[in-house]
RNA sequence: GGCGGUGUAGCUCAGACGGUUAGAGCAUGCGGCUCAUAUCCGCAGUGUCCGGGGUUCAAUUCCCUGCACCGCCA
């Protein structure tokens, strides 16, 4: 198995409000984070911000500030999604810090030095009021600038161009020796189309742009966008220095993005890094979006989800379960606050949260809350022991695919077979003969059990509530982050002779308010 | 316009290298238990498997074609 694990969330562009599309990428990303330090493995998790660029320029301006200043200020509208959301993330960048500056300028001096970065004459359609290029594409049939629809002028401004062309090979290469590199299949099949039909050298710096990073040696040149953008990931891990971290984690294991940037993070960085000299990442993997009540997400329709909003209403654990349960992961989904409250009301309180709840029931009224020890097997106790075994390699196999909706399928099920078991074994007849108190025992056991292999599996997606799951049942079993799933998800976990709470309600249940 | 994908129960989807009664979850209806956060468990369904043609003893599954929707590119 390999050591270590490095995921990371696209730099959010810190003149955006936090949105569904921010939380889903960072919770995704967290989730996988934890799954794989539960494995065992060193995790690194880098998310961070774009600090760059025209738009944080211009806001800063009208609100007169400096772009810095106006960055310090909003950056915390990202760095509270970690508290929040309940992220792991064990690094946070900014572009505007001074590690990154370093970092890009070493990463550009580099394919200067090769010869991949010349200097050329960037022409495009020019906005002069928004002081913005457009291609032609863009400006669609108008002929006009499509953010304010005012006409628009050719220009030409000297910068340099990344030799992309070059790379177009080498990339095709890479998709070929590497076939998980790129995921989910469909998005490898149009990367590569797009590869195949040609690529264009890349304009990776401006004259007409003074809030960046300047182009070293070369006054008024500052590095544009996806150059700046992309290079954090390596500066996160302490690029340029020849640091411990970043001899560890890199090359990344998955760049998580959505699926509007999956083309910068296949094609231009893998190419940045190979002129460079440095590995490409191991793997992209490009996400759905979420349409909201079925229609699609847009400030003009006032429709943005709030994830500190949804926090406030449902809980970190219920926001995180409903978006990595209810949609093929890959997929686009639809975000509804009622499907949310039946998902987490029907499946973590009245499934999962019933199943623990109703055990420890039973075991305070009939063992007074001490658990006993299983005693001989039935063929129901065996195979809801071979059940919880199949989960966890279910599971396993799952996570490592990034398939988290299937991960928690799988654990629901294993939920479900508990309580099935337990209905029916009918514990609460067994009680009331004497003579059977044994198979009584046994059968809390493995109630009790199912639960617990089920809490642990839990941790990397209800964080806040598996924990508490696991208190409940491990008594002193310290943070479930620091358990490990081979060993702690082996049937047989639980401590005869324990004594455990009377009820233990973890998944209060959603009112609907109707 | 080019390339690719999808079209299966009311909804979201799974599935069959072609072969007996095509599946799951949700929603719906009915029944059972009472330990539990009025929770759980069981049963019952319903489908022209997009239309048309072809190959075959046999196609929803393969091939061709039409339609619809989606994605990427231009």
């Amino acid at each position: 198995m390999k050591e270590t694990f490095y995921v990371t969330t696209p730099i959010y562009y810190v003149n955006d409000v936090p949105h569904i599309g921010h939380a889903y990428t960072t919770i995704a990303c967290d989730a996988l984070a934890r799954w794989h330090r539960m494995k065992g493995r060193r995790v690194f998790f880098l998310t961070g911000t774009d600090e760059h660029g025209e738009k944080v320029q211009k806001t800063a301006a009208s609100k007169g500030l400096s772009p810095r200043e106006l960055a310090d200020q909003v950056v915390a509208n990202f760095q509270g999604l970690t508290p929040a959301l309940t992220i792991s993330n064990t690094g946070f960048i900014r572009t505007t810090e001074p590690r990154h500056y370093a970092s890009v300028q070493n990463l550009f001096r580099k394919s200067l030095a090769n010869g991949d970065i010349y200097l050329g004459e960037y022409e495009g359609w020019y906005c002069v009021p928004d002081e913005a290029y457009w291609t032609d594409l863009q400006l669609g049939d108008g002929g006009n600038c499509p953010a304010c629809g005012r006409p628009v002028e050719k220009r030409k401004e000297p910068s340099y161009f990344f030799r992309l062309s070059k790379y177009q090979q080498p990339l095709l290469e890479y998709y070929r020796k590497n076939p998980g590199f790129l995921r989910p299949e469909s998005r490898r099949n149009e990367v590569i189309a797009f590869v195949e039909g040609g690529l264009n050298d890349l304009s990776v710096s401006r004259t007409s742009l003074s809030w960046g990073i300047p182009v070293p040696d070369a006054p008024g040149h500052v590095i544009y966008v996806w150059y700046d953008a992309l290079t954090n990931y390596i500066t996160g891990l302490g690029y340029p220095s020849p640091t411990e971290e970043f001899k560890t984690f890199w090359p990344a294991d998955v760049h998580m993005v959505g699926k509007d940037i999956l083309r910068f993070h296949a094609v231009y960085w893998p190419a940045f890094l190979m002129s460079a000299g440095i590995a490409p990442p191991l793997g992209v993997f490009a996400h759905g979006w979420w349409t909201v009540e079925g229609r699609k997400m847009s400030k003009s329709l006032g429709n943005v989800v709030d994830p500190y909003e949804m926090v406030r209403k449902y809980g970190a654990d219920a926001f995180r379960y409903f978006l990595l349960r209810e949609v093929s992961f890959g997929l686009d989904g639809d975000f509804s606050e009622k499907e949310l409250i039946k998902r987490a009301n029907s499946e973590l309180a009245d499934k999962l949260g019933n199943l623990l709840n109703r055990s420890l029931g039973m075991l305070g009224k009939y063992f007074d809350g001490v658990v006993p020890a299983p005693g001989t097997l039935d063929p129901a106790d065996a195979a809801l022991s071979a059940c919880a075994a199949g989960t966890v390699s279910a599971a396993d196999a799952a996570m490592e695919d990034v398939a988290f909706h299937k991960a928690l399928a799988a654990i629901i099920e294993l939920v479900t077979k508990g309580n099935e078991y337990v209905q029916s074994m009918q514990p609460w007849a067994l009680a009331k003969d004497p003579s059977l108190r044994a198979r009584l025992g046994t059968v809390l056991y493995h109630a009790l059990e199912a639960s617990r292999v089920a809490a642990l599996l839990m941790a990397p997606f209800t964080p806040t509530a598996a924990q508490k799951l696991w208190e409940a049942l491990v008594p002193g079993g310290g943070p479930l982050e620091e358990a490990r799933i081979d060993r702690a998800g082996a049937w047989g976990g639980l401590a005869a002779g324990a004594a455990l709470p009377k009820a233990c309600i973890v998944f209060p249940k959603i009112e609907t308010g109707a």
